[in-house]
DNA sequence: GCCTGATGTGAGATCGATCTCACATCAGGA
DNA sequence: TCCTGATGTGAGATCGATCTCACATCAGGC
């Protein structure tokens, strides 16, 4: 009764049976090692051919202890950021013969716990992760201390020992800030992502460490916190520019907040750049249709995928070395959204 | 040499010998069947968890016969269409214990086949796929020939007995074209991609279909085809207009060629609606930050993954049905990306 | 007191590929 | 002719979890 999807079996044992040898001479013959004579290898090669034979991977695997297996815990795989890193390492890994799962943490610790738990029992060869928090990581610690080869990608997680591939996300935001801040812009708001992951604390230092340098005073009214969804970006922008003061600027840290941030900001009726400047972290195609055009900090999100991809499988291929931190400069692409700021607002 | 990554080392073996059982009975304790006395059976569980023990899950599949995977196969994974499918897809298996290796076909027959290839020899159990030719799939046919489960997302295969989930391509690309003309529009072109992708016939059809049911004439050179993506289809759009007699309107079947064609038609300093109507397949997010918003054709995206991953778990529940084939209705979104077409250029 | 069936437990087989080891066979050197 | 080493090949172990079967033990019914 359990027939369903069975039909695949053609395995070594058959084709030894029908080459007349043992299943060690039909292994030696299909994976050419050791001694083999060159009539029996022939055979058991046409054998296995016209036999359609597969070698089952899960058996293979079994053996060598390892799937040809990489896990790939992003964030959230709905971000274009994230999308497009899945594909660049989907696309390298195969070259290597292995297939990725994907397995997004939706920036839950627990999930990320859990997930990579349930990746380790797959005997999966390797983790690339976006770890959801910077500090609560015990577990990927621990994985790396089983020695299993990790690469963090777009976040860094303290005390793991692994490779890494990041941005410059404190000197990117700090160039945007610099730039409104040049525009006269001094009530500038930061619309961020959770504090524990990674990258919100780096940009967050950059927007912090750019008012210091200029003598602005950090007023954490101006700080709105929401989740990375063009949803929830809506509602935090709302929050931040409901209020009589309002914001001269805003600094967006991802993709997906800017464009929250331009739909709340027009459902507001605040144009841009009149009302409000905008500069947002991560470039996006849209990004030269809106009218004006976004100023981003752009990332070159083309070589990070390829990378973290590369630096996994030198790993897999028993690399060792210390780890390897690489850190790639951002870009700040000016548009038009940031304008001077209206003198008649500036104080003193 | 090679004691790179086993620190996993805790088996049954050793649940077993600690607990002073038999593998057997460990067996049978961690997974509650058979008979098993009380005390033993605390006993197990106690040193398994002491002991940190967690089931290897490939040799289970050894013995099972198959992994806790499902392959996932999109046309492309950077696709926001396909990126919010594969996270409602994962968070959905999830549920069920199973996880989901993503491998783009890149719109690539002969890379499908090989992914299959490959997705098949690692005994995943079964798989969710958007075939990239409806006629070129002998692969497919044999597999879902051989009993794998399989259901297609977003676009059919011929000849391939399995359920699937698809979209109401035709009548949403009608409704679109309907609109059009009741607009005034006669000269509407079309950006559609390759004419092998299910989704391309279904809506070139609705295409034609409209302007047949309003006795207008199908002008091959109105059509342009892209492949899905935003630098693709500005190129695609602009070879469309850059003609004397330029269309008065223009059709895209998905969100990346409509954001292609933004781009193109601005840089071509045409302007929406006033110099050309648009109207694009599938929504996304920007169409209601542009000015003006885009009027595009909705669909069900939401339940297109999780009815998708149902009808899979049934299917892996052993349920024994004809193939279901399950059709969302789209809905025409009315934003304002479409005018009247200009008086004068009606001719009669 | 004997038999039957419920209850517990362990030995060993199994899934499929691979690897070790032992055993052939054969050629050429002593 | 005998020995040695190169060459081929197969039997069986192994990876880890699970399942079948056989074997205990014990209670209650006759």
């Amino acid at each position: 009764m359990d027939r369903t999807g069975n039909r695949k079996g053609v395995t070594l044992k058959d084709v030894a049976a029908a080459a007349k040898v043992s299943r060690a001479t039909a292994a030696r013959a299909l994976n050419s090692y050791g001694y083999v004579g060159d009539d029996t290898a022939v055979r058991v090669l046409e054998v296995a051919d016209s036999l359609g034979y597969r070698a089952n991977r899960v058996a293979q695997a079994l053996r060598r202890g390892k799937l040809p297996l990489i896990g790939f815990l992003p964030g959230d795989i709905q971000n274009p950021f994230f999308a497009r890193i899945a594909h660049d390492l989907e696309a390298e890994l195969r070259k290597h013969g292995h297939n990725l799962v994907i397995a997004s943490s939706e920036e839950s610790v627990a999930q990320e716990r859990e997930l990579l738990e349930s990746l380790r029992s797959l005997s999966v060869r390797g983790f690339i992760l976006a770890p959801t928090s910077a500090s609560d990581n015990q577990h990927i610690v621990n994985l790396a201390k089983d020695g299993a080869p990790i690469v963090l990608i777009d976040r860094v997680a303290e005390n793991v020992r692994c490779d890494s591939v990041v941005v410059d996300n404190e000197g990117g935001a700090r160039e945007a800030m610099e730039y409104l801040i040049a525009n006269g812009h001094r009530r500038i708001a930061l619309l961020r992502d959770e504090s524990r992951i990674f990258t919100a604390q780096e940009r967050f230092a950059g927007y912090r460490n750019a008012l210091k340098a200029h003598g602005i005073g950090l007023d954490e009214s101006l700080v709105g916190v929401s989740r990375s969804t063009v949803e929830h970006a809506i509602e935090a922008t709302i929050r931040l520019f409901s209020r009589r003061d309002r914001p001269t600027a805003l600094f967006t840290v991802d993709s997906l907040m800017t464009q929250g941030a331009l739909l709340a900001l027009r459902s507001m009726g605040l144009a841009i750049p009149r009302d409000v400047s905008l500069v947002g972290f991560d470039d996006f195609d849209l990004a030269t249709f809106t009218d004006p055009q976004i100023t981003v900090v752009a990332q070159p999100i083309a070589e990070l995928g390829p990378r973290a991809a590369q630096l996994l499988i030198e790993r897999l291929d028993g690399k060792k070395v210390a780890p390897r931190h690489v850190r790639f400069p951002t870009r700040l692409v000016v548009r038009g959204s940031v304008a001077p700021v209206a003198k008649k607002r500036l104080k003193g």
